[in-house]
DNA sequence: AACAAAAATGACAGCGCTGTCAATTAATTA
DNA sequence: TAATTAATTGACAGCGCTGTCATTTTTGTT
């Protein structure tokens, strides 16, 4: 043991050292600190592994749905990870698999890491959530519609969000603003239709329902909404989308009928996906914390103190692009 | 030891079989398998990687430019790494950072795995590629423009999926076709024209000068060479965009002049990135095969035997979709 | 059947660190 | 000043497996 013996004390003070134990002298400190930078000293992570039963590793499981948000979740996850030591382990699942329970069982009983991060939506798969249970690794859920008991978890405010556009909107100038829905089955789009109405009731405006049109978290199902809306006998002056695809498409519709963007009509999305920046003009929209996301969520499996069972709600931000003007 | 106990033979025995070594009887395999299977049991990584100095590790260095590639890219790596007993870790490094020297130094020197997969376009980097140089690490370079020596890497035939592409357009019956080029400074951008111009040649057709557009590989500028193209003198009966984005912002230029895709234009992207299919209607193009590309980069990685320097292609995809029709 | 070669199995040291407890040193209290 | 307590350091066994080499068993050849 090289640095043991260049700074003159034991191994076991250097593995003092290493690990930021409070018991050992300053004097201590630096001579061990100094030796193992003269000598470009690493720790072996498999011997502290085998030595102390850590993996010095978090995995991320994720099912595919959005790759931006899962390379964003990852980005602040291995952000949280460096200021530890710790390494992020990516599992990609298919839950679109017939027999996705077996696929799983295998995969996650033999997974020997330190915690579990579960993005959304394999954090509300069933199959998935009975594993977890039986298995001794804290876990962290993104987002998750389902329930999980006394479990810290890592949301967004996503009302307050879509209060915040719309009124973003009205301080524009706006008075006439549409709104195209989520899917219906997804949660996020009744809290973001909340904020909406929420939002314009606090204003004292009123919603003229021929303005408020069904949509999918699509593209298309947004050309279709944009349509409906731009159609009706009179047209807003702003639409506001429950996301950045079904966003794009309303300006698909709108450029379709000869209608500016966003000269003759301002359009908002949610999300801040790859194509609000990819359209022209640029979306405004509602950035996700998502990277805060992942870091929140691998932070509380990192640091075990003062974790409270519960909601960790992220700060989202409004991204304000060309796609909107005042009026 | 208790599987050792419980199958009747020696701990090294155990070890043998975990390992497929080939010398074990065919009849202690089964006991052992056997003892494993009622027992629960999976080898301890950090004892295995101590003993044999292996980290069961692989990396993936990325930088952030394109979420589908790098998720793509992640799903074939973990694959491979499922068969062999190997985990993924990935690392998002930041390029656009003053000194990214620094900030990748500390990084790379500190990372312990087998091997090291490197995607577009960190592969490029020069501080990165001198700094793996000295590291005693494997690593393989995906769809790399840096020279790498000896080093196999892997790769798509951009020029061939272009000229399949083209090829495709003329066997609909489109004997005029535009073509929006890609970003000048990108190596794919000169093969996919390259491509695009070797189609047209070997099936006698003229290229009208007016119907090719400068592009960015972005949305925006799609906008604007669809626009150059469709006003032109004489309108083409297709346009082959060299990816994605800018077929895309092709498509919005044509609804803006009233033009129907693919009723009166078909139109072909390049990629299969997300926006090919949120568009509507969805984009025919090309899809890289990225999750074959990171699948070959882990195998690379994993299996010693038989890896001659050099490319390894992968076989892209020809995606037909409701953007192209025939004439 | 005897011998040689190949295949299969086992013994054991040790990989590099940590947990546990003992020993030593320093600080505090009476 | 002596006794007690707290802080610091070190000794050492052992974590669970693999590499190396010795031993045993099996197979092939003469």
């Amino acid at each position: 043991m090289d640095v043991a013996r260049r700074a003159g004390v034991s191994m076991k003070t250097v593995s003092r050292v290493m690990n930021n134990e409070p018991s050992v002298s300053d004097t201590t400190r630096e001579k061990v600190n100094h030796a193992a930078l003269e000598l470009n000293y690493t720790p072996n992570r498999a011997a502290r592994g085998l030595a102390s039963s850590k993996s010095f590793l978090i995995a991320m499981l994720y099912d595919i749905p959005s790759p931006g948000y899962t390379i964003n979740l990852q980005k602040g996850a291995t952000e949280a990870c460096r200021e530890h030591g710790y390494h992020l382990i990516v599992e990609p699942l298919d839950t679109n698999v017939e027999d996705v329970a077996k696929e799983i069982t295998g995969l996650i009983t033999r997974l020997s890491v330190d915690g579990i991060i579960l993005a959304p939506p394999i954090c509300d798969n069933a199959a998935v959530i009975q594993l977890l249970a039986k298995k001794n690794t804290p876990y962290i859920p993104i987002a998750p519609s389902a329930n999980h008991g006394d479990i810290p978890y890592v949301v967004m405010d996503d009302a307050r969000a879509a209060r915040e556009m719309t009124k973003h909107l009205i301080d524009l100038g706006h008075t006439e603003i549409g709104f195209v829905k989520g899917h219906p089955r997804h949660s996020a789009s009744s809290l973001r239709f909340q904020g909406y109405r929420e939002a314009m009731r606090a204003a004292d405006l009123t919603i003229n329902p021929d303005w408020i049109a069904d949509g999918e978290f699509t593209y298309k199902s947004g050309v279709e909404a944009g349509k409906a809306i731009l159609n009706a006998k009179k047209r807003p002056s702003a639409i506001f989308a429950s996301n950045d695809d079904s966003a794009a498409g309303v300006m698909a519709a709108a450029a379709a009928l000869g209608i500016s963007v966003p000269t003759d009509l301002s359009v908002a999305g949610f999300d801040d996906t790859t194509i609000a920046s990819s359209v022209w003009p640029p979306l405004t929209t509602i950035r996700q914390p998502v990277v805060d996301m992942g870091y929140k969520a691998a932070k509380l499996l990192l640091v075990k103190d003062d974790v409270e069972p519960g909601k960790n709600i992220m700060q989202h931000a409004l991204i304000e692009r060309g796609s909107t003007q005042a009026v």
